[in-house]
DNA sequence: TAGATTGTTAATCGATTAACAATC
DNA sequence: TAGATTGTTAATCGATTAACAATC
């Protein structure tokens, strides 16, 4: 199958779209231009666009687009048929500011379940999702279908976790720890280095 | 001055690429060639000598790069000549998170003040962080010489928090709330929008 | 020296923007 | 209709990779 005919840059602004289209629904707003909906997201109109031909939605050049089908479109195109559960491992501090994040109902996505090599931990509720022992995780993903992970574990932990995931049938992590990470084939990883964020601005900021 | 001959990519993975080398050192390694420094970077040897470039460091053929002298040359390319402090504004989960999670020393950079609307928050410490009145925000910021500030504000307060830290002498902002931040020219914003890196990590799962 | 690696330029690749006929 | 906006292609822009002479 021809996959990866869109890049993950507007898979993401996809994502930010709807979240723009739920306020504006919110709002009682029914119909949005491309430029209107360009502001909201601070990108281009043209760039909305052209996002919005890979969804194969279109709008009216008189009123726009039509936000509850454009609403519809979006969530045909981003969710998988059945809840996308994820798991998150690793319940330090930025494991567990995620999860109260995200368990906000904001998002689509819901946490599920939750993971620590502390004994301590396994058994906690943390923002009302369970966390379970490391050497729970195939047993745990499988019964609940997870294939999506938060890796908020340790830097040394990272690679080991990985592989972890991998075997267990995960086919997705996002990655908070700063390596890279050797995962099979088929298995996408997207790292978020915070580090690296926190310093491309604190760069920015002398650099004037 | 012809600024911007950087890409903030490019900023980026130097600053790993330091991390990188700050690890080998430790581990007592005095050398490391282009290739093997791109392994652990999880880029490309072409990538990593094509960044270096810019910092005007140069290695040997023969033995590849110094870490000392690589070390340094990161250091005088990347670091302001003080000593940076950051601020955060918003001491929630995710705040405090940040907090912990910089406080660790393993980064440069030294969160040195927090604000938080919550009259509850102001005057105690997080992770050994003070936290002060979002009204404190222009004589704080003047007395640490603040010029980069981390935003984890929800996302209705982000943009007036935006422009009380540009009003306040901000050049530079690490913007966590999921929206577009108008400031004023030479004020510099790094947008990072954990769920657009959650959302994509989801899609990937799924369309596999 | 011979050979691998370097710095650097040229070629490629991909993503963004501009342009414009089609359309409501 | 006239005019602004749409979908879509072509042009541009920037970043990555390939190539290769210079070098240790």
């Amino acid at each position: 199958m021809a996959q990866k005919q869109f890049s993950g840059k507007t898979i993401g602004r996809l994502g930010f779209y709807r979240r723009i289209v739920d306020d504006a629904l919110a709002k009682g707003e029914q119909y949005l231009h491309s430029h209107e909906l360009a502001v909201r997201a601070g990108v281009t109109a043209a760039q909305v666009r052209r996002d919005l031909m890979v969804t194969g939605f279109s709008g009216s050049p008189t009123r726009g687009y039509e936000l509850k089908s454009f609403h519809n479109t979006l969530a045909h195109f981003l969710d998988a048929k059945s809840p996308q559960h994820v798991a998150i491992v690793g319940v330090g501090n930025l494991g567990r500011a995620l999860l109260s994040y995200f368990s906000g109902g904001r998002s689509k996505l819901v946490i599920s379940a939750a993971f620590d090599t502390d004994p301590e931990k396994a058994g906690r509720l943390f923002h009302g999702c369970r966390c379970y022992q490391i050497d729970e995780i195939p047993e745990v993903l499988k019964k609940e279908q997870i294939r999506t992970a938060i890796m908020t574990v340790p830097v040394e932990a990272a690679p080991a976790t990985a592989s972890r995931l991998a075997a267990a049938g995960i086919k997705s992590i996002l990655n908070f720890a700063p390596v890279p990470l050797r995962v099979p084939e088929g298995v996408h990883v997207e790292n978020l280095d915070v580090t690296m964020f926190l310093e491309k601005a604190a760069f920015f900021a002398r650099a004037r």
